[in-house]
DNA sequence: AGCATTTGATCGGTATGCCAAACACTGGTT
DNA sequence: AACCAGTGTTTGGCATACCGATCAAATGCT
């Protein structure tokens, strides 16, 4: 008696760009930053991914407007592209800092976890997110204490929590196997 | 001199089960608490696709032993779909929780953010989750100034911040068109 | 100039995950 | 017995997203 729209879960889909061409995005804006060029063989390498694929995801996401070419081949990000890839690496940079600042999840983790959801979020929910952050950061006597109360709670329960807890058999033929948490 | 592996977002695949699957075998244990069966066309009517679609997905999944089969085609959840049910469920709620709770994002978006990534946190990342709201939920007296102190805080930044903000144009064929945070 | 490499595109092939349509089977009505 | 509604499966189609193989064009080396 509860089961509303029922199709709240197929938004999942409906995002302005699938992880994989946010990846293909990201590693455009990345490789022009840190190499000043990137070409289709570029964003492929990156994404560890063979050419034709890359060729294929690009040329999609040429005909879309998010990239264009150069004359030589070179690939840049339009206006719109350029904003996408903002706000991806924006939300990421947001989830890892929740991730590592404040639970205080390892690095490798928060890396992970955050490259997984960061195109999924919702822009709303980034802007309190980051309202948070921006809170926990300053310099605020109460938000002080806090933080001192935070590391002595989590600390005491740390203790016998192994990060890579020895996982048990079952699970199938699967890679990682991570669920389980019985919340 | 700093892609490391490379191969981080290909963990996006690598879960234990698909975004689609996680919501089959969750409509099965939603549909056996609430209504004591689960039936393929129920979780059909329950995720709004057809049978056809629920028959091939639900397949796979017995084939992998996460969902099993009555004489009389009812279906049930092994142990280990149990589990995974009992996991996703159980990060669904921790990350509505932080949504609403915490970052006072609305009912609505908290829902559909949270159940877009629920499948895909870590378990690790969610135990710290946990330890985390359950502190925030503590008596601590530095936990209750500081909660005093975000909410008027927050409340400060609110006030001009529109939780639908007329979207603009640009962003070719795509439903919502989300992103765009510029963080 | 001549051959090798790099680059980008294209073409099957695989796998997921959805749909619509066709089919078979069941149980209840009439 | 005839019918029909509900159920589950199968099939073909589409879209995404990867692979490997092949190919043409540009570039590089000797």
């Amino acid at each position: 008696m509860d089961r509303p729209p029922a199709d709240i879960w197929k938004e999942f889909e409906r995002n302005v760009v699938s992880h994989s061409a946010a990846h293909h995005i990201v590693a455009i804006a990345e490789l022009l930053e840190s190499r000043g060029y990137a070409r289709v063989s570029d964003v492929a390498k990156t994404l560890n991914i063979t050419r034709g694929s890359a060729s294929l995801t690009l040329k999609a996401l040429k005909q879309r407007g998010f990239v264009e070419e150069d004359e030589n081949r070179f690939l840049r990000l339009s206006e719109v592209g350029e904003s996408i890839a903002r706000a991806i690496l924006g939300k990421r940079v947001l989830i890892r800092r929740f991730f590592t600042n404040v639970l205080g999840v390892p690095e490798k983790t928060a890396e992970v976890d955050s490259c997984k959801i960061e195109h999924l979020v919702g822009t709303g929910t980034m802007r309190r997110l980051d309202h948070y952050l921006r809170f926990l950061e300053s310099q605020d006597r109460a938000v002080q204490s806090f933080k001192e109360a935070w590391r002595s709670f989590s600390a005491s329960i740390e203790e016998d929590a192994p990060e890579a807890p020895a996982r048990s058999p079952a699970m199938g033929t699967d890679a990682q196997a991570d669920l389980p948490i019985d919340a």
